[in-house]
DNA sequence: GCGTAATAGTTGATTTTGTAACTAACAACA
DNA sequence: TGTTGTTAGTTACAAAATCAACTATTACGC
């Protein structure tokens, strides 16, 4: 059974998907660092609110892969910007349901412009049958269904 | 123009990237902890030295875009374990040529050997044509300046 | 119901990263 | 030559991530 010798760790495939990660988080990192201050797992919860609406902390650690102490940390600080509203949940007093405020609406739409547009020249990279390509690889890899 | 009302942020490509990047990156970083006790930062000063033979901080800096405290401390700890053994250049004494030992060369041939397998059972994934494709547009995401 | 295990979320201690200031060596040029 | 600017690399301090322990609540087995 013949060894693929000629495997070049510099197209090591989590490599290659960091390297790539990284590079394309930059220009959107500064923007909703430089206009809201945020920082990326507080990008993300709003994003996830925004998305989904209303969510309690594990939603959103479920959806987003993320650890619950980045996301208590996180809610913490929207919550301080008023961002968000937290109202424990009736039927299970250990659970808090998170919504976004109006301003934290505001900005979540201010952001997704941003991320669209972002997305757009990025993707304008490939042609469109290729994109699609990346787009399902790249959920599968990732294992969101 | 019509703008694309259906953009998703759940299709954001530096997301995608990103989660498929940490969930493809998990199981090898649990091999390299395990097995050497080493850090991602370690591990990539260590690939690069390893692929590339003899070079400087600098020079992984700008083939890893690692930043440079980065690499001197990842340098420090391989220097620790007597992975790799610096050199002064005696042409420009500000340089240091970093060499791996015997024993990070083992480590590093062993490393190269489970990413090697890893990598195969993730390209598995695909087609292979649609395999190589994510690889040309992987790299070419991860040159965007 | 009572005791035990499991879950949601927070907090504190430790580790790792990021930022900025620093040393030492080289380069450019008057 | 000497002054100024640049580069390689380290270190100190601040920010953030990770890990473990903790509280409060619910679920399960009996």
């Amino acid at each position: 059974m013949p060894e693929n010798q000629d495997f070049d760790l510099i197209d090591f495939l989590p490599y290659l998907l960091n390297q790539a990660a990284e590079e394309s988080s930059l220009a959107f990192h500064q923007v909703y660092k430089a206009r809201y201050g945020m920082l990326r797992t507080e990008w993300r919860v709003l994003f996830h609110l925004g998305r989904y609406g209303a969510l309690t902390a594990k939603d959103i650690g479920a959806r987003a892969k993320m650890h619950k102490t980045k996301i208590s940390r996180a809610v913490a600080a929207l919550e301080r910007r008023r961002f968000l509203t937290r109202t424990r949940d009736q039927r299970d007093k250990r659970l808090e349901i998170l919504n976004l405020t109006a301003a934290g609406r505001a900005v979540y739409a201010d952001l997704h412009d941003v991320a669209r547009s972002y997305h757009q020249t990025l993707v304008a990279l490939f042609p469109p049958e290729d994109a699609e390509r990346l787009r399902v690889m790249l959920r599968q890899l990732a294992k969101i269904s």
